[in-house]
DNA sequence: AAACTTTCTTGAAACGAATCAAATCCACAG
DNA sequence: CTGTGGATTTGATTCGTTTCAAGAAAGTTT
């Protein structure tokens, strides 16, 4: 009857221990371990047959009871502003690629620049006794991170900076690209400029803004008009549009730089749909060169931020904090980059 | 000198467990699982006690612990073809979200159509015991599925049917999407229709496929013609519209049907660039409604699919067959839905 | 006031893998 | 044949919770 149950496959079976594997291998439980652990400390013969067994038995080790003994989750966590922009995915991507070099998972959470769900996050994250932490941050979360460091883990901010000195971060220099991105609409020609993006709060925007400005002001001639928006999507950047071609001719922008790409495709749909031709009479440029941005129907000129690098930089960090807690904070700068395609140049 | 020591809060002290809680508290170790875990059988006063010491402390429990003894993960891992594509960050979205309901975290990884990638992430959702997981299965998983169920885990198959009759599955009714998009076209007039997608193994495909070439049969003096592409991305797009491009004006289609909105704004992009009216000329159908689709320069009509939806049923199963694994196996088949812009109406 | 209930609280026993000091094995020199 | 040192292997102990039978306290009924 036993066997019978036994040789059953359909049983929802307590699942194989170590301990299961010792005994069936003929070992201690200690081989096993080391198997599975520091192969190199046993013997070939051992080594193969435990493996054997393992495979055989079906073995699979249990995380939870790994990670209370040895007191560490090998997982990252990360909370973005919002995984369905792209710019997020593909910082995720390459956090994640260069994590999946050193054997360890990412866990990957959107606050939808909710600071509740970035709290929940927090909490998921602290519970898991994560090792790492990478964070766009929303809401006012400096006690937990200064919490979760206290307890061992490890943190980066992504994409901002915190204002303390607290905390590595690795962020991409907006007055640069705003001053990128006039500097391109001015040597193309043009000398009305509207800045579409918002809201002005965030440091991001306000940073671009400035660069932009300062570049106009060097230039008499030429003008910059802001267009504040509340978020940073397609239909802001439509809207954007809508309201400057409400504007007398005269007044109209002859060129118009987006927040981000999102921003920029809703402004090239606002502009086709209304007949206005891009970029002859209104040239578009976005920014962080998205891959839908190369996509789009008139392929957009976008200030390019290195995402992925972005990243693989930041996670670089954070392995660096997680194996030397008192490792010095740094504070990295990337460089944004023009990537000129058809939306500006006529 | 130990005082000082216990004082100072940088320290990287070892972090407070229940048994600290507990002694502050003048409790036992019990209690203090109880007011975690089930404060209805806590008296109020004691209850607020230990409450208030767990603040006091900063107590947070340790997940590994907890999920050892209670041998139960509560996080659901999921396993999507390409988190890069907005129709599975949408389904994922909707996952997330009903998942959130039950107080679950969600363990999102992306496969990007690698086999290898897949398994890896089937590794780690093995080693942490999830409870449950939704796959859209890329490689020959079924045997890895098998056994994660013989362990406990509730899997569902999402945006696929696995064959079997073994698990549970969402899907979207191909052949069906496909008898709307030629219909839709059809009857906007149109004669010659393009079917751009690929590559045909994948069964969404061949059924989207199916069901256009079904009515084409269905009308005479109208023709489908298949263009294949290796990928679904922005690039088969423009690809495939080049080559239709290429063809003498008497063959091209006046309409073209992608096999999703990725690779339909591709065809868009093609088009415009080549001084193409949409939809003058030739209308564009996509597949899946994507955001993306909406603020395409000209607003693109699309085979809408529940992408929410999809997440949040698909949940639904899950959690039921986490809660009664002897749950019948259902596939559901959802509608898809015909969304008109601009790109198919003249 | 005794005899029951019902409500709370207790604390020892898991859960499954990692650790590490101690035990065992083995090859080789003396 | 003994002794030595390095290479392997062992197994009891530990990590922080949850669980649950049993005990204590408080309340109710007779």
């Amino acid at each position: 009857m036993s066997t019978i149950a036994n040789a059953r496959s359909g049983e929802q079976g307590r699942s194989v221990s170590v301990k299961d594997v010792a005994s069936a291998a003929g070992v201690s439980v200690g081989t096993v371990s080391n198997v599975l652990n520091r192969p190199d400390k046993v013997s070939p013969a051992t080594l193969a047959h435990v493996q054997q067994v393992i495979g055989d038995l079906g073995f699979i080790r249990n995380d939870a009871a790994r990670q209370l003994r040895a007191g560490t989750n090998r997982a990252v966590g990360m909370v973005v502003l919002d995984v369905r922009n792209p710019f997020f995915t593909d910082v995720a991507r390459g956090v994640e690629l260069r994590l999946g070099e050193h054997g360890r998972p990412l866990i990957l959470g959107s606050s939808g620049q909710d600071a509740g769900r970035e709290s929940t996050y927090l909490d998921l994250f602290e519970e898991q006794r994560v090792s790492g932490l990478l964070i766009s941050p929303v809401g006012k979360v400096l006690p937990r991170l200064r919490r979760l460091r206290e307890r061992g883990t490890a943190v980066v901010v992504v994409d901002r900076r915190t204002g303390s000195r607290e905390f590595s971060s690795v962020a991409v220099d907006d007055v640069r690209g705003g001053r990128i991105a006039a500097t391109h609409l001015i040597e193309a020609g043009r000398r009305r400029i509207a800045f579409i993006g918002g809201p002005q709060g965030l440091t991001q925007i306000k940073h671009r803004l400035r660069g932009a400005e300062a570049v106009v002001a060097e230039h008499p001639g030429t003008v910059l008009r802001f267009v504040e928006t509340g978020t940073m999507d397609a239909d802001a950047g439509r809207r954007g549009a809508e309201s400057l071609l409400a504007l007398p001719a005269r007044e109209r922008p002859d060129a118009i730089f987006a927040a981000n790409d999102l921003v920029a495709l809703g402004v090239l749909q606002a502009l086709t749909l209304a007949g206005v031709r891009v970029p002859d009479d209104v040239a578009i440029l976005g920014y962080d060169d998205i891959d839908f941005a190369a996509s789009a129907a008139i392929p957009l000129s976008s200030v390019r931020q290195p995402r992925e690098e972005m990243g693989s930089v930041a996670t670089d960090l954070l392995l660096g904090a997680m194996e030397d807690p008192a490792a010095q904070v740094r504070d990295i700068v990337l460089e944004p980059e023009l990537v000129v395609r058809r939306s500006t140049t006529g």
